[in-house]
Formats: C-alpha cells, structure tokens, sequence
DNA sequence: CTGGAGAGTTTGAATACCGAACTTGGCATG
DNA sequence: CATGCCAAGTTCGGTATTCAAACTCTCCAG
C-alpha cells in the first residue's frame, strides 16, 4: 500500500486520473478543469508517465503536442476512482444529489460499484476479513498484526465502548 | 470526488486509514508504524476526528488517555482500502510476492477484491461506463463530459494512436 | 509582423512538512 | 521526596512544496 500510495497519494493525482477516466487527455484541459496550477500539473504528468500509468502520446508534429492515455496499469486504477467517487456519492452529497451518474454497457442501468470477494462473490466488509503475513510480509514494528476477530477483547482493566 | 479526495488525499491520512483497518488505535501505535511525525499524526487525526471518518473514545481516565476508531463511515472506506491494496498487489510487488494475505471469513478462502456492478454484478471494467450529469451536475468547464463510447474519433485530422 | 495556440519553465512569496525537544498528568521505584 | 517512565500531544527553527503570475518556445494564420 506504501508503494502504491507514493504513486496516487496527492491531492492532485488522483483528480488527474479521475479525468483520465473521463477522457480529458490535453495538458490544457487537465489545467482549466482542475484548476491546477501549471508547474504541479506538468510534475504529475511526469510522474504518472514515470510510473507507466500515461502514456504521452504525439498527435501532432509540427509544433510538437502530446496527449496523455491512460495504460492498461492506469486503466487498473478503475476500482479505487470508482470507490473514492461512490464513497463520495454516500457521505459527502449535497442535498441535490450526486453530480454525475454512471451507466453500465452490458446492463444498461444505471449503477453503484460494489466491492466483492473473488471467490465467493459476496459482498466485502471490514469485520469479515482477516490478514495474514505473505511472502513477502516485512516484520512488524512492535505491533504483530492483528488477525484476531474484531470483538477480541484487548483491554480488560478499562472501560472500553463497544467495537 | 474532489470532496472525497480533500479528505483522504494526502500521502499520510490513507497509511493511516489502513492500520486503522488493521486494528492499530492509538496514537503511538501509528506513529511506530508509520514513522510519521507527532505533529503531522495529530493533525490528521483531529482532521478525520472532525470529518466524523474516526472517533476518540477514552480509554482511561487517570492520566486522560485516547483511542482511535472507525466510525461506520470510515469503515465505509474499505473498498478504497482494498483497492488501493489490490492495484499495489499487481503492479508493485517484487519478487517475492504480496506482503499481506486477506482471508475472507465467510468463504475461508484468501480472496482479491473485485468491483462489480450492482445491478448485473458483472465486473467492472473503465471502458464499459459511461457518465452523464446528474441532480447535482456541475457546469463543466470547457469540456462537455464525453459520453461517448471511448472507440468514438474525436480528432480526424491528426494521426491518433489507437485507443 | 502581430496574434494566438499549446505545452510547458521560471520566479519569488506563502504554506506545509520534518526532526528534535518540550509539556502535561499521573504512576512506579529507590 | 526526587527521579524516571508512559502516553498523547505542542512548540520550534529550518527545509521542502505549492502557489500565482509571468515568461519561453515553436509553429500557424491573417
């Protein structure tokens, strides 16, 4: 998560690449939809295209211009916009409602994503998952990972509000 | 998204919202774990506090004492979690794989986390949406919110790679 | 030869962040 | 009683980012 935070972790990127997703693509109009400053937007871009996430793309020679496209790495990111943007939707709309809906191609409905397991397909919550270390797992700082259940008591000598 | 993203688009508060996820509560806790800064730590905890995504319960009393925990909606960020989780599983681990491996209670299987569609629960895949405005649009700048088909053309005279 | 796109750079001031030390309130030890 | 420790912060001086505004560079059009 650290790596990947180091990547989409700003302010700036991730409303970037929620553009891309709308199919803005010119240095410009990332710039006057934003609202960014020049500088930063240029540093992103560079960045995104460092991490393979854009591409820049010539579409024109004669005064050298480029687009940016979002690679098969950018187009991953899907999940967390669309979930930052659902989150959005449930606890920060207005009283007006949501500013943009989406439409689903092979239903044709409009919809909200919903984040499920890949083996059993049900519906993903907090209190129903557990970690364990992988192969890759770095030692940890003093706290050794929590696998226990959430309603695990830990503190018996205070009072504690319930989980 | 842009309100979603004031409040948990920043390089410390989404490390700090993943050990929240991992049962970590206390204010040295995260600041181990993390290697964040004290001040930093505490501005953004007082800022997800007041965003009601944390609450501070006390733990003790006699030297007044804190702990952190997620209110229901912060535990509505766990799709954004395990998104970014997932994208970093992918595209960032080395060699020797993911560090951390998630069990899903209800099937005992260790899982990835899939998008679907609510409606058809189908998978979700960026090129299968489309938007359009809704109750809360607001008046795009420049850009019309391109609601076409993403094969559609858009720029005939100029070489474009394809899509 | 002036003007206008488009994609950036440069520059100086404001803001945020870092590391390290300090504070506060209570408990434990000698 | 003095010292030290713990937990949860605050304060402080210096460094790193970000901001707004203007500037550059290359082409094309009138």
């Amino acid at each position: 998560m650290a790596r990947t935070v180091s990547v989409i972790g700003d302010r700036w990127t991730l409303l970037i690449l929620r553009d891309c997703f709308l199919r803005v693509r010119r240095f410009e109009d990332f710039q006057e939809r934003l609202g960014i400053t020049r500088p930063i937007l240029a540093s992103r871009l560079k960045k995104l295209v460092d991490e393979f996430v854009l591409v820049k793309v010539p579409y024109q020679q004669r005064p050298p211009r480029y687009e940016y496209r979002l690679t098969q790495k950018g187009l991953d990111l899907y999940p967390i916009v669309m979930a930052i943007v659902h989150w959005g939707d449930v606890h920060m709309a207005g009283k007006k409602g949501r500013p943009l809906l989406h439409t689903h191609d092979l239903c044709g409905k409009d919809f909200d994503p919903v984040m499920v397991c890949s083996e059993c397909g049900e519906p993903l919550m907090a209190r129903q998952v557990h970690v364990r270390p992988g192969p890759d797992a770095k030692s940890p700082r003093h706290l050794p990972l929590q696998t226990d259940l959430p309603g695990a008591r830990r503190i018996a000598k205070d009072k504690v509000a319930a989980s």
